[in-house]
DNA sequence: CAGCATCCGAGGTGATACTG
DNA sequence: CAGTATCACCTCGGATGCTG
């Protein structure tokens, strides 16, 4: 009865993201890239500008940031507020849709930093029998 | 009284992925990345053989998933089942940590998934008033 | 079926310099 | 401060061919 199998039970969505052509794949890269994840999680806390998020998520470069943003912005998960005041001031926050995405990804970065004594753990047992290979 | 001030309350963890060096970004990445959180993803509903796994993330390719899978198991998230037959049979399954990072990790691409409709309209909008500069 | 080795091109990424 | 522009690198990732 399912037109596409993909799950066990119900909850159809028109959007697959297992499917190679699906938009929502995009989306999902902007969300979960190296920056795109750190940035929305720095957002969630409150709004930022420019190189306060910057400072925060550390190690990104201006060029990274601005272009993530731009996507983050575009696909209407990250509001761009500019103040034309000199020097210029930007402030940077999620729309509700991007606190909903946050708060997940948040949720999945948390598990990650908590598991991360039994990861390291788990590396290491898996290099001592196979590393020596 | 935070000695990080990176939350705004309690719950501090020895592990914090806004820091450069912090090995979890690793993990995140390799948890996140395009081919691992489908991977994730897919064997979350059970387990899978590499070919099924193929099948199911539509799009990756045998080097990349056989790299992500390496990736997951070492992080100790995926179970490596080699059956010993001819033809060879090897089954992928999730651990007990990899189900946590897999909930949390549907439960974004779910919220992806059902807010693409309005990711969609949002990019329209964008490009309308900004896409023609 | 389940992979590994190799090659090769596209593009992601960072450093630097510059603008408003 | 808040970016854009340019360049050079170098990794990611696909295609191909081969093994057990």
């Amino acid at each position: 009865m399912t037109t596409t199998g993909r799950r066990s039970e119900g909850q159809e969505f028109p959007f697959d993201v297992f499917a190679r052509a699906c938009p929502s794949r995009g989306t999902l890269e902007h969300v979960t890239g190296r920056w795109g994840a750190l940035t929305l999680g720095a957002l969630y806390e409150g709004s930022l500008r420019f190189n306060e998020l910057r400072r925060r998520v550390d190690g990104v470069s201006e060029k990274m940031l601005s272009q993530t943003l731009h996507a983050l912005e575009r696909d209407g998960l990250v509001l761009r507020e500019a103040q034309p005041t000199n020097p210029p001031r930007v402030d940077y926050e999620l729309t509700p849709l991007g606190r909903e995405v946050a708060e997940r990804l948040l949720s999945l970065i948390h598990c990650v930093e908590g598991s991360m004594d039994a990861v390291l753990r788990a590396r290491e047992r898996y290099d001592e029998t196979r590393g020596a290979r």
